[in-house]
DNA sequence: AAGGGATGAGACATCACTGTCTCATTTGGT
DNA sequence: ACCAAATGAGACAGTGATGTCTCATCCCTT
């Protein structure tokens, strides 16, 4: 009888990755409920997109928490971070966009922890040798976001094989385009 | 009396830039035009995405004609490209989150040109040994739009240094965050 | 079987945006 | 200075989405 709620927030989250502009009709449907039943779980849009938030939130820290970032080597580290949350890459996405429309000075602890953790395995392959000093945890969380993201759109654009997609992300992210000189 | 058509695209840029849901009324007034006048030089919000479109298309011409892309070696070519699109990043994120909402399937000429253009810097850098063999062109060219745009946002944030930003992102395109052997 | 809680369907008013129109005013050219 | 073209201000109807409400129906519980 009930809605299982969180069932209703993933198929939200499926279409709105999709489709960002969706409707709350369209949403309802997509998530075989009513207009009304939406209505009755979140208030609002507004309301909705908050406890998206919140969703992608818990799987970015589950993602996170499986690729277990404080362990082994650093770049691993990484590798196991790009594999762990590149399937989250287009709802992310939508949460970045869609929030950033909203208030853009209010801040997001939650995300700020992850960036954080994520910036840890930064710092520590820089400490450790492995990664280069000239370029900051900061920059490189961004970076990590951004080309899991892109890897992302461009399977689905058909640009690259989506096979390669993990591979090419995290070669690029550590190695960069310049062929090493030690082969 | 006359209005500066291209002027009033300017200004819709970059509007749309920092607010990409801004209503008609909005750009008029941030165009310091009335919206009249708007739609007397624009048929509708189709019309005028679709000519900021094609303006987009010539600033990013502009710049890749700016950078010299077949000239010299090809990692140069590559810093020059970024330093020259990374004050276009902002705007044509936006037409890239616009576009991809109305036709998916609709293919825009003018930017596999572009694409294409830029692909080639990465392929004579493969061929002459200058970049790695295991990145696909379209994959770098990818990177390359989303880097340079993460490097916009990320500065907008005060996420890293406005002075440090061309070169976190070419270094990181470039070289990869591991630290090379040979220093 | 009965009752209660939750849902589905739909009506309803509201709101924001859009596109079009009119009319007065301003501007630029001659 | 004059005229024509362009602009600004505002009215207007149409549209789509939203949020709220009612009522009938369904399903689980007891």
């Amino acid at each position: 009888m009930s809605v299982d709620r969180e069932e209703l927030l993933s198929q939200a989250a499926e279409l709105l990755t999709r489709r960002p502009t969706s409707s709350m009709d369209e949403i309802a449907r997509a998530a075989g409920v009513s207009r009304a039943t939406l209505h009755r779980h979140f208030a609002g849009r507004e309301a909705l997109v908050r406890a998206l938030e919140q969703l992608g939130l818990r799987r970015l820290e589950a993602a996170l928490e499986a690729a277990r970032p404080e362990e082994g080597d650093a770049a691993d580290a990484v590798r196991r971070m790009v594999a762990e949350a590149r399937p989250l890459a287009g709802f992310l996405a939508f949460l970045v966009t869609e929030n950033q429309l909203f208030e853009p000075g209010e801040l997001h602890e939650g995300w700020n922890r992850i960036d954080a953790r994520i910036g840890a395995v930064f710092q520590r392959g820089q400490e450790d040798g492995t990664f280069r000093l000239d370029l900051t945890p900061a920059w490189l969380v961004e970076a990590l976001y951004s080309l899991v993201a892109t890897s992302a759109w461009a399977v689905q654009d058909g640009k690259i094989a989506s096979r390669d997609a993990v591979r090419m992300t995290t070669e690029l992210l550590l190695g960069g385009a310049l062929r090493r000189a030690e082969a």
